[in-house]
DNA sequence: CTGTGAATAGCACTTGCGTGCTATGCCAAG
DNA sequence: CTTGGCATAGCACGCAAGTGCTATTCACAG
């Protein structure tokens, strides 16, 4: 019936991508006909390569994984795409899916699970590793009662600071409302995103929130 | 290590809870400790029979198994529920799982796939069928493109914009995700300040959320 | 047919944010 | 007494965000 599953890989450590070709060129019928190292080059040859699936990196130099997602989606809206990373941040996962991506695994699973899994979205169904779907599941119930604020360990320094943000003050505006220096003002929200494992105050936001966006009820 | 996995069941249909029964007890070191017919009798048998895991159909006579997951989860919070059912909407599917269950399986897979998801959820992980990974995809994938209509005066394309940024995305994210140039997403935002009044992203949010701030909730 | 508004895009520029690094004073736990 | 955490503060740098301005295309209403 099929002649081919022909194959794209997007991933950009070299040595990870051959491992995942050779397993998948292992099996009778199967045949990685694209090699990707980043989102642009994903862009510009999967297209062309009459694929029937993707695996797709999510951490890539450049663009990141999801956001390659919609365009390649925009280009092959049938063909599915299953992102392949070490990231497990249910945000992550819950971004990756919108996007349109048909599954989610974990690297560190056995090549005959990634296997397995491939044949499960040619099937028709979506994947998810139970290490995956537990993220997934711990993303609808934070948004359900976000019962437990997770208590990431901000003083309550770090705390004053953030309810000022969250009022749309700027660092000038809380350093005078709190009568500390612009510095000092920085250095709590270096602490804070660190705490938080984030890199903007929007982020942060999104964290704190568990999950859900600012627009979350509006 | 584990003396013995403690398992209850509950499910109206007699004949089918007997083969579930029966498959566990197969299992060396399992054991199902309570049968239950219906909600009620779940909610008086299985808090004092010091079980592990759950497994609970969705479609019950009188109350249904999600309506009773909340009451179990209180009364046992530790113990994880599996859903076991021939419903597949993904909001039934959403609601289980905001409610508190680890794991949603559809009946009609065999008994050995039954157990292998139970040995998953009883490791710490949550599990999710295929078919039911494809209708959570579904659901994130509708929410992501149903939008809310302009209420601030705000375009289509200025909600998209903001939905995003909502998320923690960055303008490059933003013009990847969508498809345009940076400078076009610059536009859109400078557009939105405009017509809401304000001059910041977060002040945006702040006046799109009635005056509640970003951490409202929280 | 023409005007208006939306979406697109570019460029130059300023400002604020985030980060890397260092350093001091305080206070409580060990 | 010393160690460690917290709050304080400074400086320099890169980059994202926001601003001012112009311009093209398209659809749609007048």
């Amino acid at each position: 019936m099929n002649p081919e599953v022909r194959i794209a890989v997007v991933e950009d450590r070299a040595e990870f991508r051959r491992a995942i070709v050779c397993a998948l060129n292992a099996r009778a019928g199967w045949r990685v006909v694209a090699e990707c190292a980043d989102a642009a080059q994903a862009l510009r040859n999967i297209p062309g390569a009459q694929v029937n699936i993707v695996l797709l990196d999510l951490l890539l130099p450049g663009t990141s994984g999801t956001a390659a997602i919609p365009q390649l989606k925009k280009a092959l809206p049938k063909v599915p795409i299953i992102m392949l990373t070490v990231v497990d941040s249910p945000e992550e996962i819950v971004s990756a899916l919108e996007a349109g991506a048909s599954g989610y695994i974990l690297k560190g699973g056995s090549t005959s699970e990634l296997v397995a899994n491939v044949e499960d979205v040619l099937a028709g169904g979506a994947i998810m590793s139970p290490a995956v779907a537990r993220r997934v599941v711990e993303y609808f119930q934070r948004r359900q009662a976000s019962s437990a604020p997770a208590e990431f360990g901000l003083t309550a320094r770090e705390w004053e600071v953030l309810r000022l943000a969250a009022r749309g003050r700027q660092h000038g505006e809380i350093s005078m409302s709190l009568g500390i220096a612009v510095n000092t003002v920085k250095n709590h929200f270096r602490n804070i995103y660190e705490k938080l494992g984030v890199s903007s105050f929007t982020d942060a936001m999104v964290k704190l929130r568990g999950g859900r966006d600012l627009l979350d009820g509006v």
